[in-house]
DNA sequence: GTCTATAACGGGATAGAC
DNA sequence: GTCTATCCCGTTATAGAC
């Protein structure tokens, strides 16, 4: 019973987290939500700071390895080809999704959290997840640099962040806008179909060749 | 004088926002950072909730505008032709990101608060900037379906979410992956070329041939 | 391990002197 | 318009009964 209680708490704090932030919810909130006593989060965690950093850990972890085990299975090919650009992309950006909709319980509500975490702030939290991001990076970066020999360091370093971009977006589902149809992830019939969309988009973006749209881009300003 | 006060705290709030948050910056914080009285913001916002709108209020509605001229710009040239897809990425891209390098004061804080601002998930300021992004959203999403006559609505749809995701990651510039160079959009040397990089990213995206990258999506996972 | 009660503090907002 | 002083509430964290 006593790990019991500290999962319930963690699910409860994981909703609360990503609806309001962690600064705006309360501890008073999310012991009334997961229906236990204001006291049980100081004595299973010790503060709030340390319940935060377990609500990530919690499931960053097992989601990193599984990027990591899809990128490994690909680079262990029967046939020794290099993966394609696209299954790279896929590994990289489909667990958090898949994960959005499979896992039964808080899976959902906690890819809006991670997904509004990367635009946070707080000290504490950047080194947080640096620590646990760090490996998964490297790992992609060599795998992409080798997919994309024509393109220069520097450039697959930038794209590598707007492909983080649209990922990061697409997991906070916050809708900017929505004026046609349904955009949060959750809600969204197949998420496969969104992976398909998004590695689409982002392939071709990282296979963009240089310089072959740059006349159009600084010269259109209209006034100062 | 009496205007000046509200711009110093507008400038100060702005400032604590963009680093901690708004619930995690009290008015106590504003008004000590401003070098003026705690009752300040109340007399002269009403609240801190008016005080977060006008913060906003102030800086997207010229930015917007500003994307807006140029657009038409475009679609008033003089040889009649048809504004390019780069040209028209660039007319929505640049402005927020020229914000944060010209605005002498408060406009590079201000970009990394409203990147923010985009995966937050607090109903009053979902309904706020949805009145002021609205406008803007529709022509652009007509001046694409014109330049992109091939690529089918709904796709469409999820390209644009895509090029506001890297958009807004950028603007956070929170440096998820500073593992190389510097990443912040503020301490970027050449904007210019910030722009380029993206234009040319997101143009080959919402380029992208349906179909062209379908085969490797879905078919790539190593375990269930 | 779980509860109640409370300490110690900081939050937003306001009344009223100046 | 600007200040001080204060109200009232919610916050995290802890002490101690059960």
């Amino acid at each position: 019973m006593t790990r019991e209680t500290k999962t319930i708490i963690l699910d409860a704090a994981e909703t609360l987290f990503a609806e309001q932030g962690f600064a705006a919810t309360s501890l008073r909130a999310i012991t009334s939500r997961a229906g236990v006593n204001l006291a049980a989060v100081n004595y299973h965690f010790g503060s709030k700071e340390a319940l935060i950093d377990l609500v990530f850990r919690r499931r960053i972890i097992p989601m990193n390895r599984e990027r990591l085990s899809r990128l490994e299975g690909l680079e262990r090919a029967d046939d020794g080809s290099e993966p394609s650009l696209e299954a790279l992309i896929t590994a990289f950006v489909a667990p958090p999704l898949e994960m959005a909709r499979d896992a039964g319980s808080g899976g959902t509500v906690f890819i809006r959290l991670l997904g509004r975490s990367y635009t946070e702030p707080s000290a504490t939290m950047q080194t947080a997840m640096r620590a646990m991001y760090e490996p998964v990076i490297d790992r992609f970066k060599q795998a992409f640099a080798r997919a994309l020999p024509q393109v220069p360091p520097v450039e697959l370093y930038w794209r590598m962040h707007f492909m983080v971009g649209v990922l990061a977006y697409m997991m906070a589902g916050t809708d900017m806008m929505r004026l046609i149809a349904t955009s949060r992830v959750a809600d969204s019939p197949d998420i496969g179909e969104l992976v398909r969309r998004m590695t689409d988009f982002i392939a071709a973006g990282m296979r963009a060749g240089p310089g072959s749209t740059t006349p159009a881009g600084g010269m259109d300003r209209v006034e100062a």
